[in-house]
DNA sequence: CGGTAATTTGCAATCGGGTTGCAATTGCGG
DNA sequence: CCGCAATTGCAACCCGATTGCAAATTACCG
């Protein structure tokens, strides 16, 4: 429970680093295996953004992780922040036969607009 | 230079860790340091398959690093192997304003023809 | 060639995120 | 209040990535 009302103090995805400075009563581990837990109900996103760190993010919507809805992630390379580009849907495409699909990451990298803006 | 040669000799893609066995008259710090150089220089795809370890493989094509040719990679969950799906590209999509792309990827996990075929 | 500077290498140590074993604590039904 | 099950904290460990540094190798200039 403390777990949950830490992740749904940020706004955008939190890493588990994160989620242990802003739940400072917990353990490293418990926040991990809450995590762990949550991604296996399918609560949670989880976003390797290729930071080092995994991260995560709450599902707000039922459907989210069903294959056709998922959509793509933002990651910038200037403040590290990743980003849940709700709106951005991914494209159903052709894939070679013989392989079964389970899950899509549209990972995309760059600078996002409040990096841009600042110089 | 034999750093690159252990790579060539690899079909698919390859981790440090498999470069270390193919190529061991040489340390994993200078791999390593020969992988940082050739991926900085757009030789190499650097591919991020969840599986813990990064995945590399040689670009095959010359524009192969330019945003709107990028592929996408399949990882098997069962065997662990990353795949180069050069026939599939990454269609374009229309990001929300004020993001800045420099790099996308697009990483599809589930089981490849030979896991499917066996068992 | 010789000699010095620049580069590359190997080794060992370190870092950091993730993960686990285990003992201590807590929750809860009876 | 007792006892069992589930949860937690702590510390240790794993593993891939990364770095500092000294030794070895290579490059280059006279």
């Amino acid at each position: 429970m403390l777990v949950l009302e830490a992740m749904e103090r940020f706004e955008h995805t939190f890493s588990l680093s994160d989620l242990e400075t802003e739940a400072d009563t917990l353990d490293k581990s418990s926040i991990f295996r809450s995590l762990t837990l949550f991604a296996e109900h399918h609560l949670l996103h989880v976003i390797e953004d290729g930071s080092g760190a995994t991260k995560y993010c709450l599902c707000h919507n039922d459907h989210a992780c069903r294959i056709e809805e998922l959509h793509c992630h933002f990651h910038c390379e200037v403040c590290g922040k990743t980003f849940c580009l709700d709106d951005v849907h991914i494209p159903v495409i052709h894939y070679p036969a013989g392989y079964e699909v389970r899950e899509i990451n549209y990972l995309v990298k760059g600078r996002c607009p409040d990096c841009r803006s600042k110089r």
